[in-house]
DNA sequence: CCTAAAAGGATATATAGTGTCTTTTTAGTG
DNA sequence: CACTAAAAAGACACTATATATCCTTTTAGG
């Protein structure tokens, strides 16, 4: 239960990479699967997911590549881990509380909305910056 | 991410049932299953996991049946949702630091031990006797 | 014995995870 | 303009996990 995918795992090797780098480096994408270790197909694929939200900066063609979309210390850990694995949900009840409703006094749902609180909240304390230290 | 699955929402529903009866009331499967809306099949063998390590005691023939394996007060979630689910575990490298060595400084490590532990500690707090007040 | 009920094992289906391949778009360069 | 580099987009394939169901076996009471 409760397990990061690979692809979460990736996302973070992979964005924690560029957060080492020099903002304005752009860095090619098959440099960057081999630096991590990361199959580049599947790299590329997260990445387009970070590049739509903005997370990072993408460019094309001849000398193209990605480099950071933000300053790494006002990317959190959150937001890199919601990017790719979609929001922190324990129960489907926190989302969709009508799947409580077998009983009206479901003691059970605020267990996992303190769960998800406090896991977000580990996670929002976390900035690139601190993750990109020592890379 | 981060999602309790059916069976461990049916789990939960299944003993926090049984938390909600008599210590020495013995419960069929069938009633059981028809009371907190679970396929039996299923709700079998989850009660069969939690036999196995205590969690409930189960009477074979006529008049068998299950009941609690200890007062819900001394039961936690976290047992719960361990048993069916395993332990919680955000990322594998909390359990095989090895994972980690692709960097011999791996900053993220730390962040999933933490998470670990906020939500172990929430569950821990929480009591089969809490949760079944009002059932 | 016969019946009730849980235990155990095998199997089936659906969904999600993990990755690859091909084609298309965009951009720079000679 | 043609050529090349690189990301974007979409389709596909394989595996693993989740979600059950069914059948047989064991245990216990009446």
């Amino acid at each position: 239960m409760m397990e990061l995918t690979r692809k979460g795992e990736y996302a973070i090797r992979g964005i924690v990479y560029l957060a080492g780098k020099p903002l304005d480096k752009v860095c090619l994408l098959s440099d960057i699967a081999i630096a991590v270790d990361v199959p580049p197909t599947f790299l590329a694929k997260i990445f387009q997911q970070f590049s739509k939200i903005g997370l990072v900066k993408s460019f094309r063609g001849t000398g193209g590549g990605f480099m950071l979309g933000r300053s790494p210390e006002n990317i959190t850990l959150l937001e890199v881990v919601e990017a790719v694995e979609g929001p922190i949900i324990p129960n489907r009840c926190v989302v969709t509380p009508s799947d409580c409703d077998r009983s009206a006094t479901c003691n059970v749902h605020s267990v996992w909305r303190r769960v998800q609180g406090e896991v977000r909240g580990v996670l929002k304390a976390v900035t690139l910056k601190e993750l990109a230290i020592g890379e």
